[in-house]
DNA sequence: CTGCATCCGATTTGATACTG
DNA sequence: CAGTATCAAATCGGATGCAG
């Protein structure tokens, strides 16, 4: 069986989901969810920096596509706890290099800028 | 040498690099570089649907942060062309593995998504 | 108290047309 | 060919509100 689909070809739906991974808090999201299930507020305080609208929007995105299930507890207080589907799962596996490479080349790219802002 | 670096610190760089490999198009431009050189027609006709003004600010980050280097040729007709630098091709390790995630898992998603839409 | 939804301004993205 | 200018649309981010 060859390759089906092309993220290059406009009409692709490949293209579709590669602009979803590449939405901008979906890295973070899925590599906090990589060593299990977390509340809403949990993922709030790991992933610093994010607004609760934005880190909902991320969730609900990531639900629709299957990528992360969402368990509510009926307790009080509210409980919600969201984790990685299998799906999810797999796309942790390259979602968790890019994360650590961006983690490893820090120094280069800020050296980059740096001598960007000389010139 | 210990891990210098956390993604999910608000106040940490890696945060910033992340956001760019992140953003909309990177992904793609770095992969359509994988064969080699190319120019901005060539990458424009490559990745179907992109906008040149999209084009033009993907490369320039891409190019600020060293990713990617710009060699512009005293011709007439005009020629630039684009390429990966050592660390640009790093980046690509990681990224190709997601572009092939995408393709791979497209009818996961659809699936998931259609499954949406009837509820 | 937790887990959101809503409003609104600021930023980013995109379509289209045009220039050196 | 390789972009820029312009304007519209989508998205982001912060403040606030509110129900369970």
């Amino acid at each position: 069986m060859g390759k089906a689909y092309n993220v290059m070809a406009a009409t692709c739906p490949s293209r579709t989901v590669l602009h979803r991974i590449g939405a901008r808090w979906t890295v973070f999201v899925v590599n906090a969810l990589d060593e299990g299930p977390r509340r809403f507020g949990e993922l709030k305080g790991h992933i610093r920096g994010i607004t609760p609208k934005v880190l909902t929007e991320t969730l609900r995105s990531l639900e629709a596509d299957g990528l992360i299930s969402r368990h509510e507890f009926d307790e009080n207080p509210p409980r919600v706890e969201y984790a990685l589907t299998p799906l999810g799962r797999s796309l942790l596996v390259p979602l968790r290099a890019v994360r650590l490479w961006a983690e490893e080349h820090v120094r280069d790219i800020e050296a980059a800028r740096s001598r960007q802002s000389i010139l």
